[in-house]
Formats: C-alpha cells, sequence, structure tokens
DNA sequence: GCGTAGCGAAACTTTAGCGTATCGAAAACG
DNA sequence: CGTTTTCGATACGCTAAAGTTTCGCTACGC
C-alpha cells in the first residue's frame, strides 16, 4: 500500500497527536477529581476547559467518561511504599508515612472516593481499581505483619485483617478529623506515634 | 388587623399544611441519601417522586436544596451511645458496637459521606453538621478514655487524638474493606475483638 | 356553605451537558 | 510546496433535569 515498512513504525501521515494536550487532559480531570467532583457530575466540558484543549481532542481519544476515568487513575498509581526491611516497625511507618501522604493529598482521595462511592454505580471501574492500586497495598501491609510474626516482632495470634484496618484506618481517621482544619499542620512524625502506640498497645501494663 | 389574637396562634386561615406530606419528603430525602447520592446529584424531582408528592409542596416549605437537607439531617440525629459504665473495656466495646452499626446503616453512613465529601462546596452544612453530630461523639469518646486513664485501666501517656482515631478508624475501616463484600458477613463479636486487641497491642510481650 | 390556602399533577421555560460537525490554522511528511 | 491529520474554537440539535407556574380539587375555619 504505502512506501513506507508497516511492519515496523507504521507511523501514520498527518500531524502527529499532541502529548502535550494529552497531558493537559489527564491532569485537569484528575485535578477535577481531587476536588471532589463526582463520576457523576465530573463532565466533559469542565474537562476541556481546563485543559484549555476542544472537545474534539478529547473525543478522539477516548469514547467516553469510563475509559478517560481509567486512563488518567492509572496515571496516578503512585509507586507502592519503599521500606527498607531492616525492622517490622520501621516499615510499618515508612508504610503510614506513605499513606498519610496519599490521604493529604487531592489527587490520590479521589481514587479512594470513587472506590467508595460510585462502587454500585460503576461496578467494573471500581473493580479495576481495586485489583489495581487497593489489592497489591493491602497484599505488602499483610506480608508485612505475617514477617513480623514469623520473627517474633508481631504476636502469634494477631487478627491480621482486623490489624490492616486498625493501621491504616488510625492514618485515615486521624486525616479525616484533626488534619481537616490544616493539612499542614499534622505532626510529622504522626506515624511513628501511631505506630509505636498500636506495638504498646492502649492498656496500661 | 384581623380579628384573631395575633400574640399568640396566629393561626393561618385555609387548609393547614400536611404533616404526613412533609414526613414523606423527609424520608425520601434520607432514603436517597442513604443511597449514595451525593448533594449535588439530588435532585427535587427525585425527592417529589419518591415521596409521592408534588414539587410544589416541597418549594412550599424549602426555599433550596441546602435548607430541606439540613432539616432531614436533624431529625436523623441518633442517640448518643449508652454506656454501662462497668469498665472502660465493656463502653468501648458498647461504643463501637454503635460505631458498627451506624458504619453499616446507609442513612447514618450518608451523614459521614457528606461531612468528608462535600466540605469544600458547602462549608456551613457541614459545620453545622460537624457540630450537632460528631463533636458530641468525640467528646463522649474522650471523657471515656480520661476516665479509663484515671482509673489506670487506660496507659498514662496515651495519645488520646490518636488513640480514638485508632478506635473509630478501626470499625470504619474494616466495615469499609472487609464489609465490602457483604454488610452481614460481619462478625457479630468484631467491636469486642477490636478493642480487646487494641488493648493489648499488636507487638508480641 | 364560603373563602382561603394547601394538595398533586402536569405544562412551561431555562439551563447544562453530550456528541457531532465544521472551520481556519498548524504541524509533520514526502 | 502539497497532502494529510490534528489542533482549538464554535455552533448545532438533542436530552435530562431544574425550578416555576397553572389548574382542578380538597380540607379546614369562620
Amino acid at each position: 500500500m504505502t512506501t513506507t515498512d508497516e511492519t515496523q513504525a507504521a507511523r501514520p501521515a498527518g500531524r502527529p497527536r499532541s502529548a502535550r494536550a494529552e497531558k493537559a487532559i489527564i491532569d485537569a480531570t484528575l485535578d477535577l477529581m481531587g476536588e471532589g467532583i463526582s463520576l457523576a457530575e465530573l463532565s466533559i466540558e469542565a474537562i476541556a476547559a481546563r485543559a484549555g484543549v476542544g472537545k474534539t481532542t478529547i473525543y478522539r481519544r477516548w469514547s467516553n467518561k469510563e475509559d478517560l476515568v481509567v486512563d488518567a487513575l492509572a496515571k496516578l498509581k503512585s509507586p507502592l511504599p519503599e521500606m527498607g526491611g531492616r525492622s517490622v516497625r520501621e516499615d510499618l511507618i515508612a508504610y503510614l508515612e506513605v499513606v498519610r501522604r496519599d490521604a493529604c493529598d487531592a489527587r490520590s482521595r479521589c481514587v479512594l472516593n470513587i472506590a467508595m462511592n460510585d462502587a454500585e454505580r460503576h461496578p467494573r471501574l471500581v473493580e479495576r481499581i481495586r485489583q489495581a492500586t487497593i489489592e497489591p497495598r493491602r497484599a505488602v501491609m499483610s506480608a508485612l505483619l505475617q514477617r513480623g510474626i514469623a520473627t517474633g516482632e508481631i504476636r502469634a495470634d494477631l487478627d491480621v485483617p482486623v490489624a490492616m484496618a486498625t493501621l491504616v484506618g488510625t492514618v485515615m481517621w486521624y486525616v479525616r478529623s484533626v488534619g481537616l482544619d490544616g493539612v499542614d499542620g499534622l505532626p510529622h512524625d504522626i506515624a511513628e506515634r501511631i505506630v509505636d502506640q498500636l506495638l504498646a498497645g492502649l492498656a496500661s501494663r
């Protein structure tokens, strides 16, 4: 057909698509969702306006809203917490520090908002988010606690699911209650304080 | 002006407003919000249809959506947890059991959803919810932990704000993660297990 | 029983977003 | 340079929902 080698590049004729526009669209989508806009309220027109882009440019890439949101959330995937592995206590602190930072970040928060609020209305989308984002983190946390049990740092009869809810839930709830006033007013060592208090227990000796 | 005594009743002429319709409107509002409808998506038409009422009947009582929601949430105010007071451990369990039940109840959940998601868009409304619903519960929980410190059941150096986030956050997060699959599949003694594990601590002795 | 005001139903006007089409300009390629 | 495709902008027809108004009917007090 054409004179170009189709088996390799097959670069299409004409002006190439702007990577800059694509990034602006993704960013605008994440920004709007980070501002608390629900999936239902999110409008293509608002995204186009925010991105400084024509609606055509969006519809040329994504045929509907859900596809765009999936792609946008995929770009968001922050790396799994990096843990030194020296002690379970230190790894728990490092993990919760990442959770704390995510909980304070509007863009990361919107992932959880969607997962929790739109589960019934967009089951496939929510399931994709669960598999891609939530499950890997749960697995890391679970493995970490199991390792602690093996090394003796953690009590052998630990209820692991409850402990995972405790560690993450404490950070999330703390940020949402105390930290609502000023997100930056959080103590910088909150992750360490939480881990130490939970390891030691609330009761007196 | 009129012949009636205006200082007291000043009952207006004509057909009185139907208390039955008013209750139906409030109930429909709470039901819809309990189904996960956000404040922005909540439509007067949906409320009218659900309540079996004309839109006129709603607009005659509330001039806008926010006023209606405030009134509806005010009717929702569930009683503060009743605690026996025998031991701090038992009271904590009783308190968390109430939290667990609220976390599973759609109508109660919607209060928190609004408080967390619509804080920026409806600051006055959210503040009213905080003062009426959240703060009293935080005060009860704080007093309970202080009592535990006084009686020696709780360690004296407890970080009370962190501990409050731990107790409530664990229940909320547990319900949201484990309980998402089947709300009724929750262990019935989850409050007791959470309290005991937190009192004892996660570390081995 | 008359007047008044609330009742539910339905028609209306307005607004917002969707998805498509069209435009002149711009960017890559041969 | 000419072709091809994308760019941002704008306009269009369509649908859904909001909020307002109208209408015939109903319930209560005088």
